[in-house]
DNA sequence: TGTACATCAGTGAACGCGCGTTCACTGATGTAC
DNA sequence: TGTACATCAGTGAACGCGCGTTCACTGATGTAC
C-alpha cells in the first residue's frame, strides 16, 4: 500500500528535518496519550512547530501513523544491526543475557523500554483495527522475524548451543516471552525479571552436537 | 481503590439491568473503536438507550472503564470455573488441547476470541497510562495467575505430567505464549496455530514421577 | 382493588470546548543576471 | 557580490463538527390508605 506523499516534489533537507522532528515528537506523545488520545496540537508543539507545519508535512493524522509505522520498521532494523555488532563484540555474556540483548533490539527499536513497549502495543492495536493495515503489519512482523532469526542463529553459534525444538517454534517462544515480560514490566518499578526467560532457554536448548 | 458509585441508594433491579446492558455494549464498542475512540453516544445507542441514561448510571466515561475492568475480572473468574468443570469432564484430550482450554478461559473471559483479545489489550494499555490504575491492574493479573495456577495444576495431574522448570516460571511461559499467539491470530484469517504451544509443553514437562 | 402522590429511571435538547482541518499570509531560501 | 524576483516552509487565525456533560422534563414504578 504505497501512500502518495503530499507533494511529489523532491523533498528539501529542511523539510525532511521537520518531518523527522514531528515523527520523533509523535512517538513520545503517542506512547503516553495513545494514538487516538494524542492531538495534532500536542504533537506539533512537542516538536516545536505550529499545527500548520504539521499539515504542510502530512496530509492528515492517519498519514502520520503510516509514516510512524515505516519509521519504526527502519529503527528496528537499525537496532538489529547494532545488536549484531554488540553481540559479536561481547565475549563473556551468559546465554540469557545474549538472547535478551538480541530480543531487546526488536521492541521499540532501541528506544527507552517503556516508551517503545507502549508504542509498539499502540501500533499493533491500531493496525488490528484498520483492515487496510493488516497486510502492512504482517509484513512488518515477518521481516522482523527474519532479522531476529539471523540474530538468534548467531547467538546460538556463539554460545555453542542448539534448539531442542523446531527453530521457528523456538523463535516464537522467545519473542512471546520477551514481549510478555516487557509488557508486565510497565506496571512494575523494577526492570523485567529474566528468570522465566532463563528457564525457557534451559528448557529448549542443549550443547551443540556439531562444534565449529 | 474503591470508587464511590453515583448514588448510595441500593440499586434497583431495573437499574442493574441497564448498567449491565451498557457495559455489554461498551465491551463491543471498545474492542473495535478503542477506549479513546468510542463515544458515549455509540455505546448508549448500541445498548438501546439515550446518552442521558448513560450519565444516569455512570458519573462519567472513566467510571465506565473502571466498571468494565471489574466486570472483566468477574467474567474471567466465571470462565475459569467453567473451564475447570470442562476439564474434569474431558477424558480424551491431548496435553496441549487441555492447556489451551485452560488458558483460553483467561483471555476475554469466554468472549469471542478477537473481541476478548482486543479488549484485554485495550484495558492493559489504558491501565498502563493511568498511574491510578496500576495497582488495580496488578491485582487483576495476580488474581488471574492464582486461578490459572489452580487450573494448570489440575490439568497436569489429570495428564500425569509435571514441569521440568519451576512452577511459576512455567505459568508465565504458558501465559506468554498463549497471549502472543492470540494477538497474532487477530491478523490472520485462521485461528492460532497450536504448534509452538505444543513444542513448549513438550520442552517443559515430563511424565510425573509421583503417580496418584 | 383503586386512587393520589412521591420517587425513580430514562429522554432529548442544549451548551461549550477542543479538535482536525483549511487558508490567506509572511518570512526564509533559492535562482538569475 | 548585490539586487529582484519566485518559490518554499511554516504561521496562526478561523471554521465547523463531534463529543462529553448537564438539565429540565416525562413516563414508569412503587407506596400508602
Amino acid at each position: 500500500v504505497t501512500q502518495p506523499s503530499v507533494l511529489d516534489h523532491p523533498i528539501s533537507a529542511r523539510r525532511a528535518q521537520t518531518r523527522e522532528r514531528l515523527i520523533t515528537a509523535a512517538i513520545a506523545v503517542f506512547a503516553d496519550r495513545g494514538i487516538n488520545g494524542a492531538s495534532v496540537e500536542e504533537i506539533s508543539e512537542a516538536a516545536g512547530f505550529s499545527r500548520g507545519a504539521f499539515y504542510s508535512n502530512f496530509a492528515d493524522k492517519s498519514e502520520l501513523v503510516l509514516a510512524l509505522l515505516a519509521h519504526s520498521m527502519t529503527a528496528q532494523f537499525a537496532a538489529a544491526e547494532r545488536a549484531i555488532g554488540e553481540m559479536k563484540a561481547a565475549r563473556d555474556l551468559s546465554a540469557e543475557e545474549l538472547v535478551t540483548l538480541a530480543l531487546s533490539a526488536f521492541e521499540g527499536g532501541g528506544r527507552p523500554a517503556r516508551e517503545g513497549v507502549l508504542l509498539d502495543q499502540e501500533l499493533q492495536l491500531h493496525a488490528a483495527r484498520e483492515p487496510a493495515l493488516h497486510g502492512a503489519y504482517r509484513d512488518f512482523v515477518a521481516e522482523g522475524d527474519r532479522q531476529l532469526a539471523a540474530l538468534i542463529t548467531d547467538a546460538l553459534r556463539h554460545l555453542g548451543l542448539e534448539f531442542t525444538v523446531p527453530f521457528d517454534h523456538a523463535l516464537r517462544l522467545l519473542a512471546a516471552v520477551h514481549e510478555h515480560e516487557q509488557r508486565l514490566a510497565v506496571f512494575e518499578d523494577q526492570p523485567a525479571d529474566p528468570a522465566a526467560m532463563r528457564s525457557l532457554l534451559l528448557a529448549i536448548t542443549r550443547p551443540s552436537r556439531v562444534p565449529d
